[in-house]
DNA sequence: CGCATTCGTCAAACCGGTTAAACGACTATG
DNA sequence: CATAGTCGTTTAACCGGTTTGACGAATGCG
C-alpha cells in the first residue's frame, strides 16, 4: 500500500508534483538546489512511486511475460528452464522490469493470456519451446506485442531471435563416437515438431549418413526408457544412443545397465543440455551445455530493444560446449 | 497497447463509461437491456480493460510475487520449484491474477524488491526457503504486505503458513534403515539456518539417538559429493546416509560407488524430494515425495484469502510419501 | 392521488503518476 | 534599452478505469 505519494514529496520539498516528476527522471533541466530538496523529501517520506500509476501515464507496464503451456511434469524436468530465468532476470533487474510467468493448461488458455497480456500487463513476451509453424508467431504478430523468438527458427517475422547452433555439437559427438569405434548410432529426439529437436535429430541424420536410428521420444525419463527399450530389442542393436536431453539418457543408461549391458563398454550414451548431475553420476554422462543463462541474457537484452523500437534482428549465442565423460569413452 | 478504451464501448453502446463498468462488475444494477447493449459493444469492438487503469483505480495489482535469492546454481538444481509454482499458477490463473518472479543476487536487491512490490506491483507475496528469525518477515510485517510463508515456521506472525511434516518421512527411512540391519546412519543435511534442514535433521538426530553423525550440506551435487567423501574416510564409516535432497544423494551415490562400494550392498543410501530422475536410476533411490504442486496449491489459495482480508492460518499439507526403492533395500 | 422508495443511469471526482504548454525571471544580443 | 532566448518551475490536462452522489422515472403504499 503505498501510503505517501508525489503529492506529499512535493509539498514536503515545497515543489509542484511536475518538479519532483523532473527531478526524478531528469527529463527537464532541474536546478541543483531543487533537485537536492526533492531528493531529501523522497529520502525522508521513503516515497516509492506507484507502479500502476506510472504504468498508467507512460502506456508501459515495465514487465515482460514468458507464457509456458508444458505440462508440470515436463517443466519440473528441465534444467533449462531456470538457468535460463535467471539469465533474463539478471538483465531485467537493471531496468526495473518485472517478470510475470503464467503457466497454462491448454492452447484456449494460452491465448488468452497473451491477449491479456498485451492489453497493459507486458510491455513483451519472450517465447520459448518454438514449434514449426508455430501458432503463437501471428497470434503475437496480430496483437503487436513485441517478442523475442528462443530457438532457431526459420520463418522470417517481425520478431527477433536467439539460437543456438545446435547442429555442430552433435556432429561432435557422432563423430567422436566414430572415433571410438561406434558404427551403429542412434538418435532419441525430442518431439519433431520442436523446433530444436527437429534441429538436432536433422543434424544426427545428416551425420550420420544412410543408417540412421531415429526415435522419437518426449524428454520425459520414462519415454527414454521406452525408446531404449525398442532400440536395444533390435536384432541389429546401436551400440551407441544419443540422447536429445539429458533425462532420456539418464533413464535410458539406467535401463541398459539394468538388462545386463556395461556403459560405456556396451554401449555409449550421451545426452543432451548437461544436466547439473551429468556431471555427477557414475559414468558420468557425456552431455552439452548450451548456456541456458546466457541466451536468457540475449533473450532480455533482445526484448528490451525491441520495446524501445530497434530493429529486430537475430542473435546466435553460442555457448555449447560438448563435455565429453565416461559414459562415451571406452 | 489497448487502443479502444472503455469511452469507446460506452459510446458505441450510447450509455456513459460509469454504466460500461457497471454492467460488467455488475456493483449496480443495470437493466438487461443496457448491459446487453454494453456487452455487445465491447465484445463488437474486442476491448479488453486495460489491467494499469484498473490497478490504479482499485489500489489492487492483481498480482503476487515471488522473490528468489538463491544463486542461479541452487535454483536449476531443484525440482521442487517448478512444480510449486505450477501449483500455484493453477489457482492464480481462475481470478486472473499474474504471478510476478524476481530473482536477485544479493540481500540489498531482495528488499529493494520487496519495498518495489508493495508499492503497487504485488498484491501478495509467497516466501520460500525460509530461514531461522528470518529477516524477511519483519519486513513484510512493516510494508504490510499480505505474505504466505511455504515451509515449518516457530515464531508467531500475522502470516500464513503452509508446512508439509517432514519430521514422519525421517523417522519412517531411519526405522526402515534399521530393520535393514543398518546401526550407523549418517545424514547430511541442507544449510541448517534453512528451516527445513533443520527440522529434517533434528528428526534425524532424535531418532538415531546418541549417535548422530551429522554433516551439513548445501543441496548442490559437489557439496553431496565432498560430505560423502569425509564420511567414508571415517575410520568407523556409516552404511546408510540419507540425505536432505536427491541432488546430494545422487552424487553421494556416485561418489561411494567409485570409491569401490556396492550400493545398496556397502552402502544405503536415500534422498529427499524425489527427483523425476531418481526412480530411474540404477539402482533406484529411495526418497521422499513432498507434493510441491499441492504445497503450490495451498499457498496461493491462502494468500488470496489473505488478500481479501482472511485470518491468517497454518494450513499442513501432509502428502509426504515414502518411496522405498533398491538403494535402501538389500 | 400524493408521497416515499427503489431502480437505472449519469456526471464528476478520484487513483498517482507524466508531460505539453505557459510563464516569470534572468541573461544574451543587436 | 528593447527584444529575443534560456532556464527552471508551475499549471493543467491526461492516461483508463472505478466509485460516489445526484437525479429523473417508475413503482409501492396508504
Amino acid at each position: 500500500m503505498s501510503r505517501t505519494t508525489i503529492a506529499d514529496v512535493a509539498r514536503e520539498a515545497g515543489v509542484t508534483k511536475a518538479t519532483v516528476s523532473h527531478a526524478m527522471s531528469g527529463k527537464r533541466p532541474i536546478s541543483d538546489d531543487t533537485r537536492a530538496k526533492v531528493l531529501a523529501a523522497a529520502e525522508k517520506l521513503n516515497w516509492v512511486p506507484s507502479q500502476s500509476a506510472r504504468a498508467l501515464a507512460t502506456q508501459k507496464a515495465n514487465a515482460i511475460a514468458v507464457v509456458l503451456a508444458r505440462d508440470p511434469e515436463v517443466i519440473a524436468n528441465d534444467s533449462f528452464f531456470p538457468a535460463f530465468i535467471a539469465g533474463v532476470e539478471s538483465v531485467l533487474a537493471e531496468t526495473e522490469t518485472a517478470l510475470i510467468l503464467q503457466v497454462v493448461p491448454d492452447r484456449a488458455a494460452e491465448e488468452r493470456a497473451y491477449r491479456s497480456l498485451s492489453h497493459g500487463r507486458a510491455d513483451g513476451a519472450l517465447l520459448l519451446d518454438l514449434r514449426n509453424d508455430d501458432w503463437r508467431v501471428p497470434l503475437l504478430e496480430e496483437l503487436d506485442l513485441p517478442s523475442v523468438l528462443v530457438g532457431a527458427y526459420e520463418q522470417p517475422t517481425r520478431f527477433s531471435c536467439v539460437r543456438t547452433d545446435d547442429d555442430a555439437p552433435v556432429r561432435e559427438i557422432i563423430a567422436h563416437l566414430r572415433a571410438e569405434g561406434h558404427e551403429r548410432i542412434a538418435h532419441v529426439s525430442g518431439p519433431l515438431d520442436y523446433v530444436h529437436s527437429r534441429v538436432r535429430a536433422d543434424a544426427y541424420t545428416d551425420a550420420v549418413g544412410g543408417d540412421a536410428l531415429l526415435r522419437e521420444g518426449d524428454f520425459t525419463a520414462s519415454s527414454g526408457r521406452e525408446r531404449t527399450a525398442e532400440l536395444l530389442a533390435l536384432p541389429d542393436r546401436p551400440t551407441a544412443i544419443l540422447y536429445s536431453n539429458d533425462t532420456m539418457a539418464i533413464a535410458g543408461l539406467s535401463f541398459a545397465r539394468s538388462s545386463g549391458l556395461s556403459i560405456p563398454r556396451d554401449l555409449a550414451i550421451a545426452g543432451f543440455d548437461d544436466d547439473h548431475l551429468s556431471a555427477h553420476l557414475s559414468p558420468a554422462l557425456t552431455s552439452v551445455s548450451s548456456g541456458p543463462a546466457a541466451r536468457g541474457r540475449a533473450a532480455a537484452r533482445l526484448l528490451q530493444a525491441d520495446i524501445l523500437g530497434a530493429e529486430p534482428r537475430t542473435e546466435v549465442v553460442d555457448c555449447n560446449v560438448v563435455h565429453f565423460r565416461e559414459s562415451t569413452t571406452r
